[in-house]
DNA sequence: ACCACCATGTAAACGGTTACATGATTAC
DNA sequence: GTAATCATGTAACCGTTTACATGGTGGT
């Protein structure tokens, strides 16, 4: 599944143009999903060639023409299609979680601020995904954005919890002789 | 951060083999990152080629010589930069959850059906993460697993308690007129 | 017989990120 | 004045994924 699939599902919810686009991927799916304008308007273009959308231009008063974009019913089967032959895939990729890996290789202060910044980070994402679900449309919406919270929520409860001995436990690690081991072995 | 940091890192545990490093990397951070021979092969070429790397052929009986890669202290200080100089980034890129997101649009059963898929994938993984946590060496490698533990858990109970009624929501909404609008709006 | 494990690599394809390019409006 | 919002696109770059290529050992 890529960036096009995503551009059918979303135009299913109405017509839009890539900016919209764009909007609705950040407020719907950007804590399981991302994408910029990069990978959007290519989408837009390639979907329009195979006649899954349709584009219409439209003048604005004061700045230029927006271009909007329809699902066709083409576009809507092969939607269909493209979600019934997706593997239902689920990858994280964290470089905060290497770093923490090798914490004992970082200052503490480092780990410390590393930890202090993700918990920053998440904090507001909180606010933003319960309003998510408040706003859910759909049950897969809700499902969704239900399931966003419940585990950032673990996620946030557990560093917070686990903060204080991390630190301290790189702290005592560096005091000791030589746990970096370079011919250790 | 790329396959070429996480090689490092690996190489701090003591000498390796590149089959070896893929191991270690599906034992240890195979839930937070991902990478596949393809990738990891031509990176420790390229650690060679730049000095961070040393290696050196070890025969074996009735079967073809291995190359076992160590860590120099040039690597050393690369790597300690390198994790310096890396932001906490934290992605997840989850096809299932694009699924879910868009359930109205799929038959009821294969909603089930991806949900127990999930499900069944997940559970073996709490035991192997488990195991994770128990055989950690140093308080980063804890700190990661127990991450995991804790984030993975929380989905798990998350998906088992959502199942049903999601399930039962999205036969109801199938069942009304045409909520699949095309000139919706 | 066949599959899994050990062991190493290459090459093409694919897709996403980032930077560039442009430009007007509105609010602080 | 400066930043954010609206608005669209291109092109180079980067890294991963996937498929291909090879071949012996050990277990069911």
């Amino acid at each position: 599944m890529d960036v096009k699939t995503l551009c059918l599902g979303v135009l299913t919810e109405g017509d839009k143009t890539g900016y919209e686009i764009k909007q609705r991927f950040e407020e719907a799916f950007s804590h399981f999903f991302g994408a910029g304008f990069g990978s959007i308007y290519p989408a837009l273009a390639e979907l329009s060639r195979r006649g899954l959308v349709t584009r219409r231009s439209v003048e604005q008063d004061k700045r230029p023409d927006k271009k909007v974009y329809s699902l066709t019913s083409a576009g809507q089967l092969v939607l269909i299609d493209e979600l019934l032959a997706t593997p239902p895939r689920h990858k994280v990729r964290s470089e905060f979680l290497v770093l923490m890996y090798f914490a004992h290789l970082l200052p503490p202060e480092r780990v410390a601020a590393i930890i202090d910044q993700m918990i920053a980070r998440w904090e507001p994402l909180v606010a933003e995904i319960e309003a998510c679900v408040e706003a859910s449309e759909t049950p897969g919406m809700r499902f969704a954005a239900g399931y966003g919270r419940a585990v950032l929520g673990a996620a946030l409860a557990y560093v917070r919890e686990q903060k204080e001995e991390l630190v301290r436990e790189v702290a005592e690690v560096v005091e000791r002789p030589a746990p970096l081991a370079l011919a250790g072995e």
